[in-house]
DNA sequence: GAAGTTGATTGACTTCTGTCGATCTAGGGA
DNA sequence: TCCCTAGATCGACAGAAGTCAATCAACTTC
């Protein structure tokens, strides 16, 4: 897409629910980002990985196998993830853990209302 | 992507929350297959045109112009709109009208809540 | 029924996205 | 120091998605 441009926005920092307003441009190309971040299936089973673990962390070493995916594809989608603010990466000693950041699904949640 | 499907499933009959189980595949493809209907800026900009509009309705051919396409491509999008279950058509005379159907934007919602 | 209008479809093109093997980087342990 | 491990990055490729001009199909109106 010609007008589509790599968003390093604040992606926390949006929007009036879709409902109400007309977006305008730039609300929209950084809400589709964010939506885009959720339109993949395996980020999906990823993010529901994380938030149905019980703990509120996991480790990237156990993503990969139950994704059927490589280690870098899964790592790929992980980043998508947190550039789309909807998780965070912390690197302690070798492992990586991953976050949910509530605050961010529910800011998209209330732009669907 | 190898794995996903043209889905013809029913949009509406999905999904438990992302936040307390862990998708199955079938319920992630369904909800990447919506989601990824929010994930482009026009038809974000058409959802709300729609949705602000005051009318419950609005007829295609106010849809064209503001969104800077052509009208092939806005046929298009609305189409990935319908197709998601976001949006309703109904075709009257020479005209096309579109709706929002606001359960299905609340079954959205609620996935990520 | 001929002409005009609205919106969908087709075809071609370009850009974007998901994927993996190979490699690189950072950190830990012997 | 040297090697091993975890995860990120690179490079290449295939398939998906957005775009528009041209055309088609449905419907009005004269």
């Amino acid at each position: 897409m010609a007008s589509r441009k790599m968003l390093t926005l604040d992606p926390i920092a949006c929007c009036a629910p879709v409902r109400t307003d007309v977006l305008d441009e730039a609300q929209a190309a950084l809400l589709a980002n964010s939506f885009a971040a959720l339109a993949d299936p395996i980020r999906l089973r990823l993010l529901s990985q994380i938030a149905a673990s019980g703990a509120d962390e996991v480790c990237a070493c156990d993503l990969v196998e139950p994704s059927g995916r490589s280690q870098p594809t899964v790592s790929h989608h992980m980043k998508i993830l947190v550039d789309a603010g909807l998780v965070e990466r912390e690197k302690r000693g070798l492992w990586v853990w991953y976050r949910l950041v509530p605050s961010r699904l529910d800011s998209l949640r209330s732009v669907l209302g």
